[in-house]
DNA sequence: AGATTATATTCCAAAAAAACGATATGGAGA
DNA sequence: TCTCCATATCGTTTTTTTGGAATATAATCT
């Protein structure tokens, strides 16, 4: 029971629906996530860390960069089934669309050169 | 994106899991929900007006009772979805199969007859 | 070693959610 | 109509969640 609540709540969280909807087009480190959402660097992390605790997530730490990945659920029937349907849901909504049309334009590199 | 985020907090409280569980068995009146989940009236009854909020229950009138049921989740895939999962989810756990088995011993008239 | 940098964690304030008692509502029966 | 009763809503307090600024951490580079 509380594996499954821990699942609903990290999906509650528009910020971390739309961080998996992200993760499902590509690999992103903190930053590029943080840049997409328009949120504080703190908050982007935390939201990360509550989505990896509930299993839908994984961190790779490479070097200074850490990049974050979609599991295979293989931790969590309720996470595997919750990556399973993201997978077509919301892909007509606007706010989503939107979201994955601007990840062209984020990267990393880019946005370290910009500070 | 509001919708599932509806659905999704509705399905994030262990009370509201329980009342979902409890209502694949039989219908149920308030009443009955209050008391097997030990709570106050009044937050019974608002957690019910959270799942049908989502789309997840629906209320019918009997007079003075009123009975809760499951949708059919016509209303919302993402309630659709979560319900189907949950006939098989969760059969397993202490918490849930010992408050389903002492559903037998809930009934409202005899709830009533005792206030 | 010391400086720099991407990320994690901590601290704090604001917002949202949850619980309960008390009151309101609306249907049933006298 | 008046009363009674199951449920809904309101008002309030407590708890949880969220967000950002500030700080800590850990890896890289000189």
């Amino acid at each position: 029971m509380k594996e499954l609540i821990k699942v609903m709540k990290a999906a509650s969280d528009p910020s971390r629906v739309k961080i998996l909807k992200m993760l499902q087009e590509k690999v992103m480190c903190v930053c590029e996530i943080q840049t997409a959402l328009g949120t504080a660097q703190s908050t982007a992390s935390k939201h990360l860390r509550i989505l990896e605790d509930a299993g839908l997530v994984i961190s790779l730490k490479d070097g200074l960069w850490v990049n974050y990945t979609l599991t295979d659920g293989r931790q969590s029937p309720y996470a595997a089934n919750l990556l399973g349907n993201l997978r077509h849901w919301l892909n007509e909504e606007p706010e989503v669309t939107g979201l994955l049309a601007s990840l062209n334009t984020i990267d990393r590199y880019t946005i370290v050169d910009r500070r």
